[in-house]
DNA sequence: CTGGGGAGGGGGCCC
DNA sequence: CGGGCCCCCTCCCCA
């Protein structure tokens, strides 16, 4: 629907719809679907594309920007996420703009400077806005500009483009002023007083004023400090940074091509090629987005770099976004800085009904500490504005849109309210009743303590708890498989390299205290550690899923905003992380370097073998099982002559060894080979059966040569199941 | 309908 | 902190 055909409808509902009630118009039917939809936006309901503007992102529907921009529509069909050049489109120009397709309406100068919070000396200009609108290919826009502009007796053309005649900035660039002033986690309304001014030329009433036309960017931050965020207005969905500047494009950043070959939509027909002349964007081939739960501002480590398929391997991070000084370093500062984080301090303090602790500034970043937070150390739970969007489940695996009726605007769910069927992720913290002061929670039991120091103390009784635990149980499992089964390497009967004294101790000197596991630094050994801990330090502030190591976190993040660097360069497929698209691209090579033995079926990734032959060897063993039920032999296995089948355990050994050597005498995957042999234990259900199985597997794990970790884990699997469920002492069994 | 293969994607974890 | 690998789940396609 155009604005045009909007207008129409308008007059057709409310005005010749009484002379021409046969058509049985809804007057102002054409309003409220826009309203709903301007509603929707806000809320990040159903949006299906994220529009890149320099460091800003915004969210909007496919639908209602491809009727609106000729430009947009050639845009979305192809991808679900837009890089507008921001050369063209500054992001305060950009909201403008997106305000104007969902509202009809331009904010004048004094609004535009409100709605990007700087100075009014600074706000994007009406030819700046012209500037877009021409770019984006918005008939409506460009009208009503000129339009204004003739008002102010401002208009010329801006043909020529670039320096920008009468006295508004060149193409979209809203002035030096505004870009460099404008960190844009300014752009939310700080004051207390709510959002801006509706236009001042027609001030909605009613239902419109509950629109607002702000609230679904996702703003990256600028230098300004973290920790100095207001609070945005309640009705206001905090605007959220998302900062990407620090993968641009690798080696492909948008602003290094000329426009004309960045900003084209993809091209699908047109066949890839090296040179940069003939670069065309790749097609994203995301998965629609799922409607975005409003962010709470947050720096992200990765952009979506309009992809260069054809620099780089495969596009490996590219360098930093040249010209930011606020660089990486600033994006983790960003995301440590959660006590600091507007809409979550917003949201809680709004929760507590406290509202004088909105716009404060949080100290005792706890996060932030160097090496990451203390032993469960993590800040108070601080969640996006309003839940609209998915809630914490606690997995990220049950994401899932948001259903209709809580993006509708019949369901005016208060902001901080939580998604029905979600479960409140506050509570996956265990948020206690009030926090008060005591912002720092303890996440397993969920008290607060008033400082860091105190909740560092309180978690150390956690720890110990956790050690205590985790030793017994460890020391037990290790047992099992290291007891009696004397030594499956000959390693004069240390279990694993970091035995005391042995080799493996020097080289591997940093000893897990809980599993016996054992590493060449301290710092990996402390990685490892916190696979222990109950408390998984860092969770997802979008989903509240929680992770042990920040990586996995930032990843799971770029999953959440569909964040995908890596480009395919045959077919523009785009992947969250490098290893898949090494993987990916083997399908276009048509390489296939993993191959059965049994069959000769060849593979062209890893997981795909492993699981093939561990068709082969669960086929096997279910027909072992079978076998030891009476049914007699291992159906399609053959014996040791080639074609006689094979008794239990025989035959599940066999299969296992088997499946195990052809990986292992390849050298392609000892640890896959020692799966097939944990794997084939899963079967030896019969404490008996898996005892006469045992010895066997431990020699042939030692023989394989695989890891001491990993034969230690398989023996140990066997242990347990040659254990018995009496709980028997692996020792009693052991091999003469 | 089912089994197997291909492939996308997420989390864990070590380097 | 990113890269790489492993493991798992899942979906889709096809025979």
């Amino acid at each position: 629907m155009t604005f045009p055909e909007a207008d129409i409808l308008l007059k057709s509902g409310e005005c010749a719809g009484q002379t021409m009630l046969d058509t049985m118009e809804a007057p102002g039917h054409s309003r409220q679907l826009l309203l709903q939809l301007n509603n929707q936006r806000t809320k990040g309901f159903l949006c299906d594309v994220i529009i890149v503007v320099q460091n800003a992102l915004f969210r909007a529907h496919k639908n209602v920007l491809a009727a609106s921009s000729a430009y947009l529509k050639s845009l979305v069909v192809h991808d679900n996420l837009l890089n507008l050049d921001h050369d063209m489109v500054s992001p305060a120009v950009f909201r403008l703009v997106l305000d104007f397709i969902y509202t009809g309406r331009l904010a004048d100068g004094a609004e535009a400077a409100a709605a990007a919070a700087v100075a009014p000396g600074a706000e994007p200009s009406l030819g700046a806005v012209l500037a877009a609108a021409s770019y984006l290919q918005i008939p409506d826009l460009v009208a009503l500009c000129k339009k204004r502009l003739k008002r102010h007796g401002k208009y010329c053309h801006l043909r020529g483009g670039g320096s920008g005649g009468g006295g508004y900035a060149p193409y979209g660039r809203p002035g030096r002023g505004l870009r460099a002033a404008t960190p844009v986690i300014q752009a939310c309304y700080s004051s207390p007083a709510g959002p801006p001014p509706p236009p001042s030329s027609e001030p909605p009433s009613g239902p419109e004023a509950a629109v607002n036309t702000h609230c679904a960017e996702l703003y990256a931050s600028g230098p300004g400090p973290a920790t100095a965020l207001c609070i945005p207005e309640r009705r206001c969905s905090p605007l959220c940074g998302l900062d990407l500047s620090k993968k641009s494009p690798p080696g492909s950043a948008a602003s290094e091509r000329p426009l004309s070959e960045r900003e084209l939509p993809p091209r699908p027909d047109s066949p890839p090629s090296a040179g940069p002349a003939t670069y065309k964007e790749p097609p994203l081939t995301l998965p629609p987005l799922p409607p975005l739960p409003p962010l709470p501002f947050q720096k992200l480590e990765e952009a979506i770099p309009p992809p260069d398929p054809f620099r780089g391997s495969g596009g490996s991070p590219g360098p930093e976004h040249p010209g930011r000084p606020d660089g990486p370093s600033l994006l983790y500062r960003w995301m440590k800085h959660e006590p600091g984080l507007g809409s979550y301090g917003d949201e809680l303090g709004r929760e507590r009904g406290s509202p004088s602790e909105r716009c404060e500034e949080r100290g005792g970043d706890v996060a932030a500490s160097p090496g990451g937070p203390p032993l469960g150390l993590v800040p108070p739970p601080r969640y996006p504005g309003s839940l609209d969007g998915p809630g914490a489940g606690g997995d990220g695996d049950d994401y899932k849109s948001s259903s209709e009726e809580t993006g509708s605007s019949e369901d005016p769910s208060p902001p901080g309210g939580h998604l029905e069927g979600y479960p409140c992720p506050h509570l996956a913290y265990g948020e206690p009743e009030s926090f008060g002061d005591n912002l720092y929670v303890c996440i397993p039991c969920g008290k607060g303590f008033p400082s860091s120091e105190q909740l560092n103390a309180h978690v150390e009784a956690h720890v110990e708890e956790e050690e205590a635990l985790y030793g017994r149980a460890e020391a037990a499992e290790v047992a099992a498989g290291a007891a009696g089964l004397g030594p499956p390497f000959g390693g004069g009967g240390d279990k694993v390299a970091g035995a005391p004294g042995g080799l493996g101790e020097l080289l591997r000197p940093y000893r897990c205290a809980s599993c016996d596991k054992s590493y060449k630094d301290p710092a990996t050994l402390r990685q490892h550690e916190k696979t222990h801990w109950l408390t998984r330090p860092y969770p997802c502030t979008i989903c509240g899923k929680k992770f042990t190591q920040r990586g996995t976190m930032t990843r799971h993040m770029r999953s959440h905003l569909g964040l995908k660097p890596f480009a395919c360069d045959a077919c523009g497929m785009r992947f969250t992380r490098q290893y898949r698209l090494t993987e990916h691209m083997r399908i276009h090579s048509g390489e296939k370097p993993y191959e059965c033995q049994v069959c000769g079926g060849k593979f062209a990734q890893q997981r795909n073998l492993i699981s093939h032959m561990k068709m082969h060897a669960v086929g096997g063993a279910a027909g072992a099982a079978g076998a030891l039920a009476g049914l007699g032999g291992i159906p399609g296995v053959p014996g040791p002559d080639g074609k006689g089948k094979l008794d239990f355990p025989e035959g599940v050994f066999a299969v296992a060894r088997l499946t195990a050597e052809q990986l292992s005498l390849k050298q392609q995957d000892k640890a896959a080979a020692a799966e097939l042999l944990a794997q084939t234990t899963h079967f030896l259900h019969d404490p008996k059966v898996a005892l006469e199985s045992l010895y066997p597997l431990a020699k042939f794990t030692a023989e394989l040569g695989l890891s001491p970790d990993k034969a230690a884990e398989v023996l140990s699997q066997g242990a347990h199941l040659a254990a018995g469920p009496d709980g028997r002492t692996i020792d009693r069994f052991s091999p003469t």
